[in-house]
DNA sequence: TCAAAGGTAGGAAATTTTTCGTACGAAAAA
DNA sequence: TTTTTCGTACGAAAAATTTCCTACCTTTGA
């Protein structure tokens, strides 16, 4: 399914540290974003547990939730649909917006570079 | 400011036909898009206009509406904004996600080196 | 033991976004 | 001229999203 904007930032929390609380993600949210009330994060929580957005280990007191799906997965998904109604889905087009207007570093040119040259092999 | 779901659909309809009517861009909304009716379509038209994200020409009484900045400048900002909530900033991660999964044709692939090579020219 | 701290559940309010009904004016056609 | 068609304005309803209050249960520690 769809993540909303906010539920997107819970998504990014899971990602990057692991099966969370939400008392810990709640904190992280804190710290790294937005004020936010603890009650607010638990009720999206499991509004998103209902949607299959992450799966709830409820084995222990305090629930520790995880994305029901692999990070990859659902950021390709999120990236092409990107694409497809940016740039009607042409990934070239994104690329070339990328790297024509932004201020992309030099080193990030070369990884890519390297990495098309891999690619091909 | 930041654009809706919805009221990017709208923009794309202006940067694919050029300054539209309410009357166009619901037409098209409805061939490329799904059911909706005329009077949704103007009222989001006339809600974007007091954002400030179109620009209405009101001389003629059929009035017309133009994106208030340009189609690379919004879509820059947007893409910014993706690339820093998903990718943390990394535009490299970006195009490997790109090309690490999904099917993009070789054709794509070569423009893309061909523009990389013309950037380092 | 029992108060305090910390957890979940759930309803409801607030906000934002989206949709549409209706009034009304201008233009075009009969 | 009169009717029909086509336009905007505006309010309000509906839907989706976000936030928080409160009740209540479990664990912890004094």
């Amino acid at each position: 399914m769809e993540p909303t904007k906010s539920e997107l930032e819970i998504l990014q929390v899971l990602w990057e540290y692991g099966p969370s609380t939400v008392r810990f993600v709640n904190d992280k949210l804190n710290e790294e974003k937005r004020a936010v009330q603890y009650s607010s994060t638990l009720k999206l929580m499991q509004i998103m547990a209902e949607k299959g957005i992450v799966v709830r280990d409820e084995s222990s007191m305090k629930h520790v939730y995880s994305p029901a799906e692999p990070e990859d997965k659902t950021k390709s998904a999120l990236l092409g649909r990107f694409v497809d109604s940016m740039y009607k889905g042409s990934a070239s087009s994104l690329v070339m917006q990328l790297f024509g207007n932004k201020n992309t570093s030099a080193e990030e040119l070369n990884e890519i570079k390297d990495f098309l040259k891999k690619l091909d092999q």
